[in-house]
RNA sequence: CGGAAUGUAGCGCAGCAUGGUAGCGCGCUUCACUGGGGGUGAAGAGGUCGCAGGUUCAAAUCCUGUCAUUCCGACCA
């Protein structure tokens, strides 16, 4: 995509109402725009990094055998008073009445939908386990929006629900969803953190946070420094019980929960730092299957209510949580894995015909070769481009002036490390091909 | 939901105490010169001063109300 022809306003100076990093670059970066508190536009190139995350985590649900979806942002709530959670929900639940009267409600999560969905379509232990997902805005109206997108409003989350016969049954779908949990944030490029939770409003007696490890963070955590070391290449293909009950064992609290005196993990071997949430994961038992009649027939031919669990991914703020993790004084370095573009070219001779023919040519090869590319053809001093390059945060740029050209040669420069290195047009495009 | 601020050009801000009809920097437009880390000069465009009332000859400025946004705390993907 060529700058000139594209939709990104980076702004210059920070924007007075972001005070996290995350924030401020995403705005700097020209990837998001403010509607109202905790509501956010999404901008091409914001846009582009949430669809790469989103990506991910799919294929890692359907890896893990979960199925994909798509439920409606808005429910009746009768499946609310059916579960007892219309009432329970309060505030943060945005309530809607359409014409007729009847009373309506933003999704703030999906656990009755899916519920009665599967309770109308599901009779039999045979089609037993389900694990249904789908990705999907959500709705919470948080008394404090902050924190930009990583605490917003209006939300995308990649939420799913499993559906086994027993609590076994339940169990092992639990650990699928944990270990892909895992490999999602670890293709992200994040350590992720499972840490033991509570199941707050969800309810529950089983439940893990993933929290990846940044400065800005909003809680603290206490960790066995053995978890940073696991080779997260063992979970690749079959599950293996071992390694999660391994994983599992590993000590992880936060700060509220960690008892200094009668922790399990000697001082030298315990780390701290702060963390961000960005899944959750519970097993709830019957608590809705009970509550709104999803039962299947079973083996003997009697009727059994079945086991749930959920399952959480906040997509969109893995897209804040990233950059807390990922930038310098400069802008934002993205991890490969789900930059908006590969590289950007830089042209620093606009007005130089060899300089802009070579830019254009070099484009159009690396677009032929499916390379993702973001080419600052604009008529623009060389340090403004820089500044945007390196704000918007490209893994690689490619910088093309007369100096280099001379050469015959084209200059590399890897955005996190800084390091920049003199290629041939040839092993350049080897290398990012 | 308790506490505290702030709303003036796209962004960052000054002006308000002591009312006299709006200004600075960046950005934007045009032209010229520049050209390897936000360059220089010249000429421009852009504002119902959040909104609604009130006081006054006169309100960005004083008063009342209201809306929005942000920050600190308690709560959450």
């Amino acid at each position: 995509m060529r700058l000139s022809k594209h939709f990104i306003p980076t702004i210059k100076e920070n924007p007075s109402e972001a005070q996290i990093v995350s924030h401020r670059l995403m705005l700097r970066s020209g990837m998001i725009r403010q509607s109202s508190a905790g509501i956010y536009i999404w901008l091409p190139t914001g846009l582009r990094v949430m669809n790469k995350i989103a990506d991910i985590v799919r294929e890692e649900q359907n890896r893990a055998g979960a199925i994909e979806l798509l439920m409606p942002t808005i429910q009746p709530a009768e499946l609310w008073q059916q579960s007892g959670r219309y009432d329970a929900y309060g505030k943060e639940m945005l309530r809607i009445t359409d014409r007729h009267e009847r009373e309506m409600l933003y999704g703030p999560t999906n656990e009755e939908m899916i519920t009665d969905l599967f309770k109308n379509s599901i009779k039999s232990y045979k089609d037993l386990p389900l694990n249904l997902y789908h990705i999907q805005w959500k709705f919470r109206d948080e008394v404090r929006p902050r924190f930009g997108i990583m605490r917003g409003r209006e939300f995308l989350m990649k939420d799913n629900y499993s559906f086994d016969l027993d609590f076994e049954g339940a169990k092992e779908s639990y650990n699928k969803m944990y270990v892909a949990y895992l490999r999602t944030f670890a293709r992200l490029g994040l350590i992720a953190i499972p840490v033991r939770a509570d199941a707050g409003a969800i309810g529950g007696d089983l439940s893990h946070e993933f929290q990846i490890l940044a400065d800005t963070g909003e809680s603290t955590l206490y960790y066995d420094k053995e978890i940073e070391s696991f080779d997260l290449d063992d979970l690749t293909g079959d599950i293996d019980d071992e390694t999660v009950s391994k994983l599992q064992s590993y000590y992880a609290m936060e700060e509220e929960k960690h008892d200094a005196e009668n922790c399990p993990v000697a001082p030298e071997n315990l780390k701290t730092a702060k963390g961000i949430e960005v899944g959750h994961i519970f097993y709830f038992g019957t608590k809705y299957s009970e509550s709104m009649g999803a039962k299947v027939a079973g083996p003997d031919g009697n009727e059994v209510t079945v086991e749930m669990g959920s399952y959480g991914i906040g997509v969109s703020r893995l897209v804040g949580a990233l950059i807390e993790a990922n930038h310098d004084e400069n802008g934002i370095i993205w991890p490969e894995s789900v930059a908006p573009y590969k590289v950007g070219i830089i042209n620093l001779r606009f007005k130089d015909e060899n300089c802009t023919a070579a830019c254009d040519a070099l484009y159009e090869k690396m677009q032929n070769l499916g390379i993702e590319v973001l080419y600052d053809d604009r008529d623009a001093g060389a340090g403004a481009k820089f500044a945007d390059m390196d704000l918007i945060g490209l893994p690689w740029q490619v910088v093309v002036g007369p100096k280099g050209l001379d050469k015959g040669v084209y200059e590399l420069k890897n955005r996190r490390t800084g390091e920049r290195v003199e290629l041939s047009e040839e092993d350049l495009l080897e290398k990012l091909g």
